[in-house]
DNA sequence: CGTCTTTGACCCGCGC
DNA sequence: GCGCGGGTCAAAGACG
């Protein structure tokens, strides 16, 4: 963008990019009795605007207050400047207030100074109304700032003749001055979504790199977080980038619960590869993103990831104290753009994860909170089921995230999801995820860390309830396919492991119940070939060298058509008035 | 000293 | 009514 930026699509006004008052161009800037120089500025400011026309002054005919407006937005806005820059003077009083057209008329034809290219700008209108009208072609194109200058003669003499032109002109200019505001609206509009793709875009591109390179300076001194993480590098699947890149997300915060095994040595240099250095990394890629960039902040993580080690004893892990299995608490602070508060851990029934309670912090009063609880299943997977509207304007980058997602989903489901492998045991599947899923569900990649939203907010579309329980399809337009497989590998694991961790699910209409987000009820396994889906997901995501790049290109593709959706601004921005409740699977795919 | 986290206790709803 | 589970409170401790 040349300028402007971060500006959030739906929040700014007209003026965030151009003036807030309407740009009044001056046809005639060496007018000396006009002082509005606005059209140099305006050129300075919006070279490349489109159309750029006005030409009444008055007050009453401000674009916004213009009630033809709204009438005439089809008109076209043809900008065919001529070159003898003899353009209407349309921007002079009106000489016969009291006189009735046939004396304009008289008046304009007893004039001798018309320029004879007024012709083809002027012609009779044919409107009953207002017979005398002309229809006026104007250009604005724009070239009013050089094309006129030296003209001012040309148009003084053209006043005698065009006074009652100018009257119809006035009438026409109004019209394009409406079509002006409205392109100019458009126009800041799309700069706005413009500018939020290339926020994200640039977050997600700072956080790969910073993975890329510390993926280099830490490879070959990684320690394996769990067995299965041995193995597979042993296996040779070279799935280094894209581990590292799935390692991100791994839990924004895992605090108490750093796995036992993690030696000194290990924290200190396999940083990249511990729960708790994703953590780390998340919080530097915020820091990254809110300008203050450095390696202090990265350090001073690293020291917090130090404490995350000396809690990781903590006497509440009881079911997860073996010391053979990597114990995960919830995330400390997820780095979702918002200030949350700690204020309650428990263990849930079914996982020996203990579930956090956070609230919003970022505003008194603010009725948000968000619950994160790591999958039993799989733990380096994080639940997170946000609550409430927020009372409070979101920073950017919650902002940024939300949109992300919003995007993502729609591009998610923008086609059928379902099992490939009979996944979801029948209809589970397509009775509980989908139908809300199809308008609820993301997945992201601005966050520091992969994640799928499920949207709780909102009422499952009873005509998406019939979705085809045997495909789980999810296009990825302009998506590498290597991209897309991955990704539609990603969604049955965190489905599976948010459905198979929540029996409420099933059967429920799970928008409307907060708590049936909550994917704790390990009672219900999941069905083995579910298990064996899930596990084949994470492979295959791993095993895609180009996924993070992909994953890239996609989010960048998926922004390019996004909007801010009910979804995310019910979550992040407080948009909506229904009680909310969303569950965000972050997935680090740290096996 | 202020802020935040931890954690046991308490409250409430639900099912039996 | 009782037990269970989830959610919240608040005192205590840790940390900067």
């Amino acid at each position: 963008m040349a300028r402007g930026g971060g500006l959030s699509i739906d929040s700014d006004p007209i003026g965030s990019f151009f003036p807030h008052n309407p740009v009044v161009l001056n046809s005639f800037p060496e007018d000396s009795n006009n002082t509005i120089t606005g059209q140099q500025k305006w050129k300075k400011l919006a070279p490349n605007m489109d159309a750029t026309v006005t030409t009444n002054r008055s007050p009453s005919s401000s674009p916004n207050t213009n009630p033809t407006s709204t009438s005439t937005s089809t008109i076209p806005f043809q900008v065919n400047l001529t070159s003898d820059n003899k353009r209407p003077h349309i921007d002079e009083m009106d000489f016969f207030p009291n006189k009735t057209d046939d004396d304009r008329k008289n008046f304009a034809s007893a004039s001798t100074s018309a320029p004879p290219s007024l012709d083809h700008l002027l012609h009779t209108h044919d409107h009953s109304s207002s017979p005398a009208i002309l229809e006026l072609k104007v250009n604005t194109g724009l070239n009013l700032l050089t094309t006129n200058t030296g003209t001012d003669h040309s148009m003084v003499d053209d006043e005698t003749s065009t006074n009652s032109e100018e009257k119809r002109a006035k009438s026409e200019m109004v019209v394009l001055q409406a079509e002006l505001e409205r392109m100019k609206v458009e126009n800041h509009r799309l700069r706005n979504m413009l500018d939020q793709v290339n926020t994200n875009y640039n977050a997600l591109q700072m956080h790969l790199v910073s993975i890329m390179q510390e993926q280099k300076e830490e490879e070959g001194e990684q320690q394996v977080f769990d067995g299965k993480l041995d193995e597979e590098k042993q296996s040779g699947n070279g799935v280094l980038v894209p581990r590292q890149f799935m390692d991100l997300g791994l839990a924004s915060n895992v605090d108490t619960n750093e796995p036992s095994h993690s030696s000194s040595v290990g924290r200190s240099q396999d940083l990249s590869k511990s729960p708790i250095n994703n953590e780390v990394a998340s919080k530097e890629f915020d820091t990254k993103k809110n300008g203050s960039a450095s390696d202090e902040g990265f350090d001073q993580d690293k020291k917090e990831f130090g404490r995350g080690i000396e809690r990781e004893d903590s006497p509440s892990e009881g079911a997860a104290a073996n010391s053979n299995v990597p114990k995960f608490s919830p995330p400390r602070n997820i780095t979702d753009g918002c200030q949350w508060r700690k204020y309650g851990q428990k263990m849930a029934k079914g996982n020996p994860c203990p579930r956090a309670y956070y609230r919003c912090t970022m505003a008194a009063g603010c009725p948000v909170r968000k619950q994160v609880q790591r999958c039993a299943d799989d733990r380096s997977i994080l639940i997170t089921t946000y609550e409430g509207n927020h009372n409070h304007p979101l920073p950017p980058a919650a902002i940024a995230m939300a949109q992300t997602t919003s995007a993502a989903a729609r591009m998610l489901l923008s086609g059928s999801m379902s099992s490939a492998d009979g996944l979801m045991n029948g209809n589970f599947l397509t009775r509980t995820l989908l139908p809300c899923s199809s308008s609820m569900a993301t997945i992201s990649a601005s966050a520091p860390f992969p994640t799928v939203t499920l949207d709780l907010t909102q009422s499952p579309n009873p005509l998406q309830f019939p979705k085809p329980p045997n495909q789980f399809q999810i296009p990825f337009p302009g998506v590498p396919q290597n991209f897309a497989n991955s990704s539609a590998s990603l969604l049955p694991q965190i489905f599976g492991q948010a459905l198979y961790n929540q029996s409420k699910f099933s059967g429920l209409q799970m928008s409307q119940d907060a708590e049936t987000s909550q994917l704790s009820n390990q009672s219900q396994r999941p069905p083995p070939h579910l298990a064996d889906t899930v596990n084949a997901a994470t492979a295959a995501i791993a095993a895609d060298p180009n996924f993070t790049a992909a994953l890239a290109a996609a989010i960048t593709s998926i922004i390019g058509g996004a909007q801010p959706n009910n979804n995310t601004s019910t979550n992040n921005n407080g948009a909506t008035s229904n009680n909310t409740s969303n569950a965000n699977i972050t997935s680090n795919n740290n096996k």
